[in-house]
DNA sequence: AGAGGTACCTGGCAGC
DNA sequence: TGCTGCCAGGTACCTC
């Protein structure tokens, strides 16, 4: 589900209620996530005020004074946003309750998710520490992404994957990407030239601020923090479109395994 | 070090 | 209808 316009959608969304609010207490309905909730440190919060909300890659920070709350999406979570109680449903598995009553509402089906907290003054959670640069910020270059795949045999799609190379290109967008650029995503990472990656780091930025602007991409359930899905869906040009036309050249879009996931290509446009 | 596969979990859908 | 098998937006962790 959720890609980094996804969760940056999600963040934006869950922003004015939570900055600079105080939280009130966690409802945890389902600790078995990813890693099991620790569900006596997200209580310590209660009464703590939220200085800030941001994300890094696809894990959402909520900090506070004692420490920082880590949530990531996983395949199939949602975060939203309940200004008047509503009853929970199947897999509503944590509540964050807000001392002015709204409550921010987590689901995940498939419990891909988690909830994590880091206190304050241990560093950086390790989960984070080791990621790459964040595609939308400066230090995500061409320059970077040649010298860091030299000697790479791996796909160059698989490679773009990589959370340890560039965060927050998942499955869509990394297929919607690679066709922008024209670049066949079974090709070695290290024989991609220079110049090619210059036009792939334009191409994931345009694709990822264009789908953010869109509020992301909903294929099957996937709903902001006020229950409305994103539209990026009929934008996409090769991403579950096997046998369809190209939008470019006509000719049918191909679909391949790579690294255990579907993978959509142009075999004209793309080499 | 790098590449590839496995695991976590539920739900929706196609095919029978 | 109901069963079975396959597929799904992520990513840490394991082995080779």
């Amino acid at each position: 589900m959720p890609e980094l316009p996804e969760v940056e959608t999600t963040c934006r969304g869950i922003e004015p209620f939570v900055s600079g609010k105080k939280i009130a207490s966690f409802e945890i309905r389902n600790p078995g996530l990813r890693w099991p909730v620790p569900v006596a440190a997200l209580q310590a919060f209660a009464g703590e005020t939220v200085r800030k909300v941001d994300r890094r890659g696809k894990y959402i920070r909520i900090t506070c004074d004692p420490g920082m709350i880590l949530v990531h999406l996983g395949m199939s979570g949602s975060l939203r946003v309940l200004t008047v109680p509503e009853a929970p449903k199947k897999h509503d598995h944590v509540d964050m309750i807000m001392e002015d009553g709204a409550i921010i509402r987590f689901n995940d089906p498939r419990r891909f998710g988690c909830w994590l907290y880091q206190p304050s003054g241990a560093g950086e959670h390790e989960l984070l520490s080791a990621l790459g640069p964040e595609p939308l910020g400066e230090d995500f270059t061409a320059d970077y992404l040649f010298a860091r795949s030299r000697g790479r045999t791996q796909s160059i799609k698989t490679f773009i994957m990589d959370s340890h190379v560039v965060v927050g290109v998942g499955n869509i967008y990394a297929a919607e990407a690679l066709f922008m650029a024209g670049i066949h995503p079974k090709r070695a990472a290290g024989k991609v030239s220079r110049e090619r990656y210059g036009l792939l780091v334009a191409a994931i930025r345009k694709v990822l601020v264009a789908a953010i602007r869109q509020g992301g991409t909903t294929l099957r359930d996937y709903v902001n923090t006020d229950g409305k899905p994103g539209y990026f869906r009929q934008q996409l040009f090769v991403y579950g479109r096997q046998g369809e036309a190209c939008r470019a050249c006509s000719t049918p879009v191909k679909s391949i395994q790579l690294g255990q996931r579907s993978t959509f290509y142009c075999p004209a446009c793309q080499k």
